[in-house]
DNA sequence: TCGGAAATGATGTACGTTGATCAGAAGGCC
DNA sequence: GGCCTTCTGATCAACGTACATCATTTCCGA
């Protein structure tokens, strides 16, 4: 048997088809008990509209605005470039996806480039979030005006925002130490952590997570306080070389945000009694190479393609008012080391 | 300004809607003269069809069938609910999917059960291929009469399939022995292989993966020969028993095939001199549950969820004749241990 | 019991493509 | 030149839904 179609509905509903327009797509002048009666009816015959023929009707187009951190963060860059290269694929699908960059680290900043978008222009935003107030109120205040927003890679989860799209951070956090705790097994010694900035709710989750996993399981490593590299290769260098100078017995690092050329070029050039083993987030070209080149131990990572498709995804559900799977949208934490490189 | 339509396309070549159609699908009746004059237009204009429209018009599904093979194999049962999980969620989208189990490790019944697809009710096939020649056979079979076929999970690479969908088995095996090596570092002694049967190509691949990072990185572990356990829990537990009674300097075990139950069951009643580090491959429920108990180390695994649309999309786009894009296909090759669970 | 408002029905056009039919036009062959 | 075969154009009805208009019915309150 074929799908029902809103005529099959109005038969058994015994109304009109004008009538089953009217209740699904919630137009005004229709009785209660009326459109219980279709709802029923709907039900009874598990219609479920044809959104291919819905949008043709209505040329429809979903209209999705990717906002990012400007800078020179190269996951992001890499973010942006992603979605670049899917817009043809998704065009194809009537979905236009735009990008805006914002100065990072920078609540207001963002919350005014999310205030000042055009609603006539966007039907769904993706965000990177920054935990500030502002933003969750510039969210909300794109949700009352009927634009949907998700959050990517960093989550407000506060905010009315539909769903996050990204890793479980907290998990990322404890896969980072156990990789490190295996890798220094029985060395002892301190633990250097680098992070972006703790205005960042995804840095904040996985320093919570990688405690968690090092107090528990690995207590004869003693993980020091993070040092804030605001994601800048050359803060991260400067800062982490003083660190190294003090800490003599450091044997492994684990750099939660971005700015890893930084970290690279302290290690290189500091002597360290043995080499530290490292832990480093987000596999961009350069994290790819310190891998290949032995400097780093292993890269965790979250995958952009899978993301940016999660992210439409969700979006076009959600201004469709349709369902969303979420097992199906869950993002992976992924191991990379030196042999399976993609 | 809107995307173009055949309508444009008629316009811009001075031909009629009828002949664009004709051109659009390769009906025969137009001259070769005019045909390219359409094409001309088409590139000009940058026309793509708008396949939501023409499938509405020809009232088109696409129905899918995944061969798979039967048997206790918790990945293949896994798989399986995948397939029947995403039903509902691509229905939505006219694509039916079908199941087909069929005997394991047994080429013939596979190309039998191949043979045997009714051609009326299928239009694309995604096969778990096992390696013989008459599975390539049934395979050509396939695609000469129309229906497009993927490999998933194993590849038969001489076959006329469009497209194989799965990770990079060799790869894999480097992985597993990059991790077996760190695991074991300085205990030195032996590493037991246990495969399911070399007659998948999957199962040849990722041994020859671990052989080139063994003898490349850690010369001072011993790879032992694989054994075969069929993936059947009951003999693998049996074959590992043995060996592990005759090699006592087992320091590292890696199962790249199923029935890691049989594996978990050998190590715990063999009484070894140290705990062998334990890496297997697909994050089934039992091997997940091995992993927070701590008896194996770390899981190697496909996306299930990603196979099966990657599958989907690509069987779609070869129907249509739309060209896919090989960088959103790949299937990445997942680690997985304590900390890092989904 | 009736007027007016609210609810419903009937109908038509559109979205971009398919696929069919039929009438002409162009071309080749004798 | 006549005839027959290929091409080509014109037109129409679908596919399932959206949306608008206008006519009709139902309901409610005074």
């Amino acid at each position: 048997m074929p799908r029902p179609t809103i005529h099959d509905v109005a038969k058994a509903a015994g109304v009109s088809l004008a009538t089953v327009d009217r209740v699904l797509n919630a137009r005004n002048g229709v009785r209660q008990s009326t459109e219980s009666r279709v709802f029923a009816a709907m039900k009874a015959l598990n219609y479920e509209r044809d959104i291919a023929a819905a949008n043709l009707s209505k040329r429809r187009e979903y209209r999705i605005m990717f906002v990012l951190p400007k800078g020179g963060n190269s996951f992001m860059r890499e973010l942006e470039a992603g979605v670049e290269s899917f817009r043809k694929t998704f065009e194809r699908e009537r979905v236009r996806l735009g990008i805006l960059t914002v100065p990072a680290f920078d609540g207001d900043a963002l919350a005014d480039a999310l205030n000042q978008l055009d609603l006539d222009e966007v039907d769904g935003v993706a965000v990177v979030a920054t935990d500030a107030p502002v933003v969750g109120q510039a969210i909300a205040g794109l949700r009352e005006r009927g634009v949907n927003v998700v959050t990517m890679v960093s989550d407000l989860p506060t905010s009315p925002r539909g769903h996050f799209v990204g890793i479980d951070n907290v998990v990322a956090g404890r896969t980072a130490a156990g990789l490190l705790g295996r890798f220094c097994f029985g060395s002892g010694g301190s633990v250097a952590v680098v992070a972006g900035a703790m205005v960042l709710r995804d840095h904040v989750e996985r320093r919570l997570g990688f405690d968690q996993v090092m107090r528990a399981d690995y207590p004869d490593l003693n993980a020091l306080p993070a040092i804030e590299g605001y994601d800048d290769a050359d803060l991260v260098e400067k800062l982490l070389s003083e660190l190294l100078d003090r800490h003599r017995d450091v044997s492994g690092i684990y750099s939660l945000g971005a700015g890893n050329r930084g970290v690279a070029r302290a290690v290189a050039k500091a002597d360290l009694p043995r080499r530290p083993a490292i832990v480093v987030h987000e596999l961009t070209r350069y994290a790819r190479a310190e891998l290949q080149a032995g400097v780093f131990d292993a890269v965790i990572n979250q995958d952009i393609g899978h993301e940016i498709r999660s992210a439409v995804r969700v979006l076009t559900a959600l201004i469709d008012g349709r369902p969303i799977v979420p097992s199906q949208e869950r993002i992976r934490v992924e191991i990379f080391m030196r042999h399976n490189l993609p």
